[in-house]
DNA sequence: TAAGTGTTACATTTGATATAATACACTTAA
DNA sequence: TTAAGTGTATTATATCAAATGTAACACTTA
């Protein structure tokens, strides 16, 4: 295991996608999922940075990108604390959600594979809640 | 429509992903969909990158890839074909649908959507076959 | 032999990513 | 008032993958 935590967030990151993403993902997923309380404060851009050992820009573009989601709301001199709206949360979640179905569908039509031939797929697949 | 035909092969290339495998992918999927006959030559590599408006190894690579999968077979002057084999495509073809099913279960978990909520979205798109 | 194939090998360019270092702006608490 | 802790912005630099440009080589077929 080689995800380090940092307060409420956890990290695990690979080289297979950009830094940054990867941040913005986990912080992302750690919301939707409602693992952390709204409107608890992020790590600071240095603290976070250090502990990844990322560079600050790396992380900042990570929380200006949650920013722009609305998942977060940034007091200048104070720091960055997630959104106290659940239903921005909700509507995000939602989002996200589609988005993956939508990739999912275009993916097996791409393939030539039905509706009834994805499901019996979806079923073989074990899904441990 | 900004797609370009050539052969019995469509292309629509953008810029969020990598080129050469995009070519790769557009090819894998009219193989895998049936919607050209097995064993039918590819469009030669310089002519393909030509009608691509595309450097030749760009288009070498995505064939490379091909290979790799067996999905085609190469004949040094002669060009390369698509495998005559129909269970070499019905296996590359179950393997990409698995490998679509895995990641879409994944993202959903991490949003922490259920296994139920996940078949009632799916139930939601539409699905134009 | 010539034309059409795939193949290989460079050098080069480009763009996204990431780092480094620094300075600035604001808030809070000592 | 000050110091420490926040986010923010700027500029330069480094790195890497992707893509291009160019050229040559190897093989097959007509």
């Amino acid at each position: 295991m080689d995800s380090i935590q940092v307060g409420d967030f956890k990290f695990r990151l690979d080289l297979s996608k950009p830094l940054y993403e990867q941040v913005l993902q986990h912080i992302r997923q750690t919301i939707a999922r409602g693992d952390v309380l709204l409107g608890t404060k992020l790590p600071s851009v240095r603290d976070l940075a250090h502990q990844l050992k990322l560079n600050p820009n790396t992380v900042m573009r990570a929380y200006q990108e949650l920013d722009r989601y609305h998942l977060t709301e940034t007091r200048r001199g104070q720091g960055t604390f997630i959104t106290s709206d659940s239903e921005t949360v909700e509507l995000v979640k939602k989002a996200l959600a589609r988005e993956a179905v939508i990739a999912f569908v275009s993916s097996m039509k791409n393939l030539g594979i039905d509706r009834s031939t994805t499901e019996s797929l979806l079923k073989e697949v074990a899904w441990h809640e």
